[in-house]
RNA sequence: GGCGUGUUCGUCUAUCGGUUAGGACACGGCCCUCUCAAGGCUGAAAGAUGGGUUCGAUUCCCAUACGCGCUACCA
């Protein structure tokens, strides 16, 4: 690359940030961090009708999470608010005086002129060559509508500028190399190289990445969950699984390795790599990669996402010393489970020792009649066990011994043992987590399920 | 309808004309096992169809079929 290169991600303020924008904006942002490039970030609010202050936050939200960070774009939500950057402001209403004095330009060209109170581009006759990165040349010939008459608006009647026009004069004013978006626009290129060749500058390069379709290979609508930003941080996904996953779809390492953290893939992205396929989102891989990230998390991360998630579901931790919190997530890190899960499987940590409710099929399978008496054995070999002792292998050596001794499957105490601490019949490895429960809890539960 | 684009296991993909067509997720079986998982071993699973080009096509070309996108005074 000769120049610095200089891309963009410049969603519109809908509502929400689709997930196939996101990795739109991750291709861009994957593309600068590789090349020691500039990352914008652009507000395309040109529909003033459409926009909505709560959409520009939600989009934001997004961006942070997903953690692509800008190195130019909006400090703030606010459009008249300040900004990172100097082309600022890096929301697309704020700029009417540039696209006017555009337009103006145009009009005196004679490339540009009024009609029914609106204007209109005048358009090429001729088929444009769209030279692409990824698709190859690409040569649009006019439509049957467009031999008829190839002019379009770029200002409304209501005195609008139309998106192609606004996205084009920004591009230019910005100084953008790369042009990195969805197929969906590959047809209207056409449009916007007119438009540059009108301006008289040469247009950026370039590139358009397939699509993500749903599972059954239909388009991703706002109606589909998986098609919004949002629902993956509500259903505690980790940000980096997210990434590496949409990293997947539609390009691949040449090395073939698909577990890869985000520095992994700064390393090895690029352009060349990128299929022209469109891709099928699949939420079984996404988490399958989610628990690989999961598990090599750092301990002191992990932890503190947990907490964060677990108070969304009301648990409540802050009363725990945090040694003891820790160990406690740590028990349910290996189940691979969606952080919003977690609360299910480790909230009786943080409960009082008799207030742990029993499922009640949990109860009818483990805490009958049949299992009173040797619960109680269990719970005597437990008293037997003092304080500083009291750890994951010496608990499972009793339990083996109690039931070895009473002739009975090690199963036929872990069970009913399981649901006195839990209430549950699923969750963390028994042995360790009465362990983190300490004796004192331990018996105390295990006494009152007897 | 017109224009554009795509098509390898169920899904994501590798393959720069010659491979037993590889990997990952999902799925089946076995092992391990205190539940659920995880882990180990293992199995099944693909070049849309029809023509060319070539000594040889998944790979190059054409056609057909099917998918997707665009075709707005939406973005």
């Amino acid at each position: 690359m000769s120049n610095p290169v200089r891309v963009r991600f410049a969603p519109s303020p809908t509502g929400y940030l689709h997930i196939g924008g996101a990795r739109t904006a991750l291709f861009n942002w994957l593309f600068a961090r590789h090349h020691g490039g500039k990352f914008i970030l652009r507000i395309e609010d040109t529909d003033t009708a459409r926009n909505s202050q709560a959409a520009i936050d939600v989009i934001l939200q997004g961006m942070r999470w997903i953690g692509l960070d800008w190195d130019e774009g909006p400090a703030t939500p606010d459009p008249k608010g300040p900004s990172i950057g100097d082309r600022g402001p890096y929301f697309q209403s704020q700029r009417n005086d540039l696209y006017f004095r555009r337009i103006a330009e145009l009009r005196d060209r004679g490339m540009a002129y009024d009609k029914d109170g609106a204007v209109f581009f005048r358009m090429t006759r001729e088929p444009v060559l769209i030279p692409d990165m990824i698709v190859g040349d690409v040569r649009r010939e006019l439509t049957d509508r467009e031999q008829v008459d190839p002019d379009w608006v770029i200002v409304r009647s209501d005195g609008q500028p139309v998106f192609h026009l606004v996205n084009v004069i920004y591009d230019l004013e910005m100084g953008i190399t790369h042009v990195i978006r969805g197929e969906d626009h590959l047809s209207n290129t056409a449009k916007h190289i007119a438009l540059f060749n009108a301006f008289g500058v040469p247009a950026p390069r370039y590139a358009h990445i397939p699509l993500i379709l749903n599972p059954d290979g239909s388009k991703m609508s706002k109606r589909d969950r998986g098609a919004i930003v949002t629902n993956y941080i509500d259903d505690g996904f980790t940000p980096d699984a997210v990434v590496n996953y949409l990293s997947l779809l539609g390009w691949s390492p040449a090395d073939g390795q698909e577990f890869l953290s985000v520095a992994e893939l700064v390393q090895r992205f690029d352009l060349d790599r990128v299929n022209r396929s469109p891709a099928r989102f699949d939420d079984k891989k996404l988490e399958a990669l989610h628990f690989e990230h999961t598990r090599r998390m750092a301990p002191d991360h992990f932890v503190r996402t947990g907490v964060h998630y677990l108070a969304q579901s009301g648990v409540d931790t802050s009363a725990f010393p945090a040694a003891y919190t820790a160990a406690a997530l740590e028990t349910a890190r290996d189940k691979g489970r969606l952080f919003k899960d977690l609360a299910g499987f480790v909230d009786f940590y943080f409960k009082a020792d008799d207030a742990i409710a029993y499922e009640p099929e949990a109860a009818a399978k483990a805490l009958g009649t049949a299992q009173r008496e040797p619960l109680a054995k269990l719970l005597a070999a437990y008293e037997a066990i003092p304080a500083d002792a009291f750890n994951a292998a010496a608990l499972e050596a009793a339990l083996k011994a109690t039931a070895a001794a009473a002739g009975i499957k090690a199963g036929a105490l872990t069970q009913p043992a399981r649901v006195a601490c839990t209430g549950r019949l699923v969750g963390p490895s028994l042995y360790h987590l009465m362990e983190v429960l300490g004796r004192d809890r331990t018996l105390a539960r295990v006494r009152r399920a007897v």
